[in-house]
DNA sequence: AGGCGTCTCGAACGTTCGTTCGACAAATGT
DNA sequence: ACATTTGTCGAACGAACGTTCGAGACGCCT
């Protein structure tokens, strides 16, 4: 009498599972170099058991990509609700994506580097989740935008560069070493904004030191 | 008698030629995701006659980035003689790897895509070229960053950053469509010294339309 | 002519791949 | 009590995988 909707709450749980080991295999693997036996033995779901949850390899990596892609952009509308000053809208943009890469760095993974491996039926899902994310970029970018614009930056360019810089962190941001995503939010938009350049107008001859840290990793 | 270096000269050209195609299908289906028999195929040579030309499957990847990383380190460094001047070094280095880039696409692709695919033979030689490629943007971007840098960038991730955004270039550069690499070097180089946006003192409200503070470009 | 590297390939090797099948236990509904 | 759904698995399927082998064709030296 309590349970109207006849969902099987159990199996939902281990589904998640699932898509989060999956996850971390494929990180690791590749998609094409990872194996249903591998992902059976990650899981401890026998490999005849996990076509239970899904109808086939393509289709667990749509599950993946589908749900973090989801997650990420509906979070970001959330964030951005009431928030109307365009500098602002750009810094939650980015700590929002910051945030989940580093909290979530398998799936993030998955998600940048496999990005050409899903076929058409379940490709074309996620390109349009990801057309939608990339238009709400370029919607906040142009409303910065307005107030002027550097010479030579074609809004096409720069944020498709702002992306190039916040999915590039996967490659190499080590946890613990590296900044977390408050500060590497603020790096990224500074970076954005204003360059890595002081802003004053007369930088020349100034020796300053403190700058000879070499971390070649 | 005149040939004292026992070379086969035939050989090499198809050498190349494999390398080539075989960017190209790593490219389209991804490492693990092509097969010798597609290889093969794209080639025009039989399966077991690829296995002349090297060891493995690993091989032949590791052959593919290695020559492609050799050349671009090596391209930059001829560049880079006789220029001292530190902004226009980072100019060279985004313009040499940019062009690159949209010269050979395939070989970049595989080359920032199948990072990790190698094993450990091989995988540490790639590596080693990579930390010296690394090094060498390092240096070049603190001899900028001696003159002042803005605040909260850590040069680090500054570095990290500006590969980012060129090694993204990948994903959506259309040729043709997008600007050519002289422009997309300007816009990326102009993005990371002074960001998007324009760089009097007063961003707000300002309707003029160039720059006109003292730049040297 | 004959021997020898260089180059090429069809055919096959053993292994691993994604997926399916049928059986079975445990929960659920009636 | 019984029928049905839900979840799980060992075993097996054919196909595709990377790699090897032995044989043969070609050009070059003596």
């Amino acid at each position: 009498m309590v349970s109207s909707i006849p969902i099987p709450r159990d199996s939902e749980a281990k589904l998640q599972h699932i898509l989060r080991t999956a996850s971390q295999v494929f990180a690791q693997r590749g998609f094409a170099g990872a194996s249903m036996r591998d992902i059976s033995r990650a899981t401890g779901v026998s490999l005849a058991g996990l076509y239970y949850y899904f109808e086939n390899k393509q289709h667990l990596l749509y599950l993946i990509q589908n749900t973090t892609f989801t997650f990420v952009l509906e979070s970001l509308r959330l964030r951005l609700r009431g928030v109307h000053e365009p500098p602002e809208r750009l810094r939650l943009l980015v700590l929002n994506h910051i945030e989940y890469f580093l909290s979530h760095p398998n799936e993030m993974k998955v998600l940048s580097h496999e990005e050409d491996a899903l076929g058409d039926p379940y490709g074309e899902k996620v390109q349009a989740i990801k057309r939608r994310y990339y238009a709400l970029a370029r919607e906040i970018f142009d409303s910065i935008a307005a107030e002027g614009l550097a010479p030579q930056i074609h809004p096409r360019i720069a944020v498709l560069s702002l992306f190039g810089m916040m999915n590039w962190t996967y490659k190499w941001h080590k946890p613990g070493v590296d900044p977390d995503a408050a500060e590497l939010t603020a790096a990224i938009v500074g970076l954005f904004l204003h360059g890595v350049l002081p802003s004053g107008p007369e930088p020349k001859h100034m020796f300053r030191e403190g700058i000879t840290a070499g971390d070649p990793r």
